[in-house]
DNA sequence: ATGCCGTGGAAACCACGA
């Protein structure tokens, strides 16, 4: 079973290319992010021609995320972090997909650092945190896959020096990252490549895709029953390079067949 | 050191992204 998931920054405008990767690599499940798209704008139809069942948390502009399955229908089992009171932006949604519980997350940004964004964002974490933390024990496999807006480590960027006061690097949201791990999840992704420079992401500007001036910042978290059946992992890189694409690329997980 | 590019929406610029 292939996980898989994709930053696609604007769902309609990237359509051709969203429907090109799922055609070449036909991933089981893949959850998307940065629809910016509102919920009756999804393109339902384009993507069930393609496949897949699909269910979706839009929002005009801005956010939005997607869980997208071959030849079937996700089962939805929430939208939004639990503890949103107030909180209008679309960045959680999760459903079962054959036996596996999928969260695909879109972690806020929070730059510029200080101030209202970051804060938002160390709050987005705490909520993610409080809801992994019930997910964690659960006797059947579980993945939290998105955007985690996170450099995890020093050896997860091009450049560390150039990112020590960014919102995606600085030690408070590398501990978010860290209580994750502490709680038992598994970073899929590194648990494959332990000694590979790994890439999610690429500017569009400066040359950063060509020069492999990259982050890893879209990640898999796994449960410990979903670890146990981990078995290949890697980044369509191809993908990155088609006109018109994201700055992300998509990223994927396998998991054995029981 | 930097949104230099790209998207969406509104309005021929702005907000936002990482």
């Amino acid at each position: 079973m292939r996980i898989a998931t994709y930053n696609v920054n604007g769902i309609n405008g990237r359509l051709p290319v969203l429907l090109e990767w799922l055609r070449q690599t036909k991933p089981d499940v893949a959850c998307l992010q940065e629809l910016k798209s509102p919920d009756e704008k999804f393109p339902e139809r384009a993507i069930g021609d393609a496949g897949y069942g699909a269910i979706w948390l839009g929002q005009k502009s801005w956010n939005g995320v997607a869980i997208l399955a071959r030849e079937c229908k996700p089962e939805e089992t929430r939208r939004g972090l639990p503890g949103g009171t107030g909180d209008t932006h679309s960045r959680y949604i999760e459903a079962a997909v054959n036996g596996v519980l999928i969260g695909c997350l879109y972690a806020p940004n929070g730059n510029p650092r200080p101030g209202p964004k970051f804060d938002y964002k160390l709050a987005w974490l705490n909520r993610l945190k409080a809801h992994a933390a019930g997910l964690i024990g659960v006797h059947a496999p579980v993945i939290l896959a998105g955007d985690y807006n996170i450099i995890p480590t020093d050896f997860d960027v091009y450049k560390p020096e150039r990112w020590i006061k960014d919102a995606l690097f600085v030690p408070e949201v590398r501990k978010a990252f860290a209580d994750l791990i502490s709680q038992g999840w598994v970073d899929g992704i590194r648990k494959i490549y332990p000694d590979e420079r790994i890439y999610t992401f690429w500017d569009y500007f400066r040359r950063s895709f060509e020069r492999d001036a990259g982050l890893r910042i879209d990640h898999f978290l796994l449960n410990p029953v979903a670890r146990k059946r981990l078995s290949t992992a890697g980044v369509d890189r191809a993908t990155r390079q088609l006109a018109k694409t994201s700055d992300h690329a998509p990223a994927w997980i396998e998991l054995l067949d029981l």
